[in-house]
DNA sequence: CATATATGTGCCTTTTTATGCATGATTGGA
DNA sequence: TCCAATCATGCATAAAAAGGCACATATATG
């Protein structure tokens, strides 16, 4: 067990204050409802930020409880992908099931990532990945300890393949393993042309306590060749399918799903 | 560890401080309390400390009894974006150098960034580095077989830290080090408060059959504290700078100057 | 060898900071 | 128009930093 730490660390104005010029930078828009809540502080607190944030030039408030980026200068790359408001509501619904000093071992996919933007900015998380994506996207994070495991970079999911990385979580245990690449049938299933993933994928598995499976609609019911594992495996699955028949099958697996 | 706790406990207030520098380096935040009871003295003291370096222009106190630099994703950007057009001429001009078929290690810093995405497309690289956002840029070359060097990663550098890093660099042979980070004075040196990645240079320096440099013209006539090698280990020098003085010292000491 | 000085340290008190709650004002929409 | 939600302000409380003070240890000096 690695959650050691029961308390959520509290984050000081300033970091709370970067964090928020982040997510406007990110989102454009923020509510001070919803980040009361993700920093775990009131929205009097958030309130005053965004006035600092606001008397500094840095963003534009208007009532609503919202602010906008008042400098579009920082226009780096935000490569809007399909299903992005599909992926982002997956994400977020499995962020918020983590708990404060988990340790999460991440897989390689965009839904992945917006779960890893998605965690709340007051837990104190380690992560652990092979991805090159979703470790830039972890270093975000205020308190998160971040691992990347080496190895040869796969082109196509940019993340370390090989027998290096394979080994070293194999030599892992962690509270939860987060996948989102994986197609769901009768059991976890990869396409043909990743087979050399899926041994690291069942590996993964293997080593945490509990397996975390986000997937868009199209994931649902596909049947690719490789079977990584049984449905069985996954603690819970988050998805934005609404095929009924398939989700019950899957239920009666025992797997905990929630639809966004 | 209670032999650690008794070695610490015996720190002069400059080595504290060099472990404390450390810390913010890899964690981004410190806390009064836990650094206390870490050293095994007051968080009076430990504030002292917090003090000094802060007024040393190290780290940036926030009120909290923590510490940290300043926030990682925005500097990093901010870096990125500065004197941009300079480290693009000179990332333009090392990468006019490179052949066919060359192994690169390259290390962690923004120019070498834009060194690695003026690769010509026609070359069949391979391409091996510690840092997260080099091997981004590497994935989108169409050629480059890239390889990650895993490791906990620091948050100012964005690149893996520590003993495996090194270990796995140790391990490897290639044609070309490709270093951004360092300074040059009678040699290549690093800040104090980067002393961790001064092995893991060195280590790459060994490693290679050339070193290129890579340095703006700030980074020029710099003298840090910890040196990581000396000048004649460099093959070839890219600057900016157009400091007669040192860049005829260089030249004379045996490297291949480009002044760009 | 003894003593003076400097430095590091811990404890105490004062001041500053951060936060949440309560109250009143303002905004935007039904 | 009214109503609901959001925002600002004042105040109380808790936590933390700063500054003063005393004690210990080490170094230097006579």
């Amino acid at each position: 067990m690695t959650a050691d730490r029961k308390e959520l660390a509290a984050l000081s104005p300033e970091e709370r204050q970067a964090v928020i010029l982040e997510k406007v930078n990110a989102a454009g828009r923020v509510l001070a409802a919803g980040l009361a809540q993700e920093f775990g502080v009131s929205e009097d607190s958030i309130r005053r930020d965004l006035r600092d944030l606001s008397d500094a030039g840095l963003v534009q408030r208007f009532h609503g409880g919202a602010a906008r980026l008042v400098t579009p200068a920082l226009d780096f790359h935000r490569r809007e992908t399909l299903h992005a408001e599909e992926k982002q509501s997956i994400g977020r619904a499995a962020a918020a099931t983590i708990p404060d000093g988990a340790t999460l071992l991440v897989d390689s996919s965009t839904t992945v990532v917006r779960f890893v933007r998605s965690l709340s900015p007051a837990l104190s998380l380690r992560i652990i990945t092979t991805a090159v994506d979703v470790a830039a996207a972890a270093l975000d994070h205020p308190l998160a300890d971040v691992v990347m495991l080496g190895g040869r970079l796969g082109r196509l999911t940019r993340s370390a393949t090989g027998a290096g990385a394979i080994d070293a979580i194999r030599a892992l245990r962690v509270d939860y393993c987060v996948l989102g690449t994986c197609g769901v049938d009768h059991g976890l299933t990869l396409r043909a042309d990743d087979f050399e993933d899926a041994h690291l994928k069942s590996a993964m598995i293997r080593a945490a306590n509990k397996t975390l499976l986000l997937a868009t609609a199209d994931k649902l019911g596909q049947a690719a060749t490789y079977e990584v594992a049984p449905v069985s495996a996954v603690s819970a699955l988050f998805t934005s399918s609404r095929d009924t028949a398939i989700l019950k099958a899957i239920r009666e697996a025992g797997v905990d799903v929630e639809t966004v």
